[in-house]
DNA sequence: CAGTATCCAGGAGGATACTG
DNA sequence: CAGTATCCTCCTGGATACTG
């Protein structure tokens, strides 16, 4: 598990909470860490997938979610360097939370033009939601 | 659904993985978050919860959510003055999540002496965080 | 291709004091 | 009781340039 580089873990109870999503928090990690559930990436392939992320970050996300056990890096000794990416089993164990948040945001965020929350008794209506 | 103070919205596949996360993050909501699961708080109640928190963040974190519409706040207009916090239905609409995070913290994380992963041998070895 | 190395700005979050 | 107001630090993350 490395460092805990997250100053974190101040635990009361919740503190799993606050652990847990210390380690998916980051700017990019969690939409890395999605991206990753349909299978193993190459470094400029999720580079390509989120362009707006800077290639030092990239890196950075990349490197602490190894850390802390989440991802696994497998380097071909090659001419051309390739470098893969995947979930490691801890990292593919997230998937449901990885899920959890990806339903939620579909269904309560209106970011692809749905009508959002609007009402207090509507709260989760999702009609839709893939998956 | 206010203003989405978070600059995160860039919006890739996954983008709502991302979102949603972005209103969670903050060091301290999430575990706000959590214990409002369990019913109506008062501010200092929460405080006592969450010892570590100054009343500054308290106050932040509390606004911000309240502002996307995670918690509702109800003031009683009485001489000691007494307001309570309460998940709104978006709020409660959470629920999974947290309870997924908080599930998936438990069982690997090794923070109240559990074994974590249970798998390769490196996944974890705990030991770190003191708590 | 897959990184490192530097530099830099902004903001999150901590400490402390005051108030309706 | 439930906040505000200030001040200040450090860390996150962006931009850019270089390399094995």
């Amino acid at each position: 598990m490395a460092k805990v580089r997250h100053s974190r873990f101040d635990c009361s109870p919740g503190c799993s909470v606050e652990a847990a999503i210390g380690l998916i928090d980051g700017k990019w990690k969690s939409v890395i860490l999605f991206h990753l559930l349909s299978g193993t990436l190459r470094f400029n392939e999720i580079r390509k997938i989120i362009p707006n992320m800077t290639q030092r970050m990239l890196t950075n996300q990349l490197r602490e979610m190894e850390d802390d056990g989440l991802i696994s890096r497998k380097v071909y000794a090659q001419v051309p360097p390739k470098v893969e990416y995947s979930l490691s089993p801890l990292g593919r164990s997230m998937e449901p939370v990885l899920l959890a948040l990806k339903q939620w945001g579909d269904a309560n965020l209106g970011l692809y033009g749905k009508p959002k929350i609007a009402n207090p008794d509507e709260a989760a209506s999702a009609d839709s939601v893939g998956a």
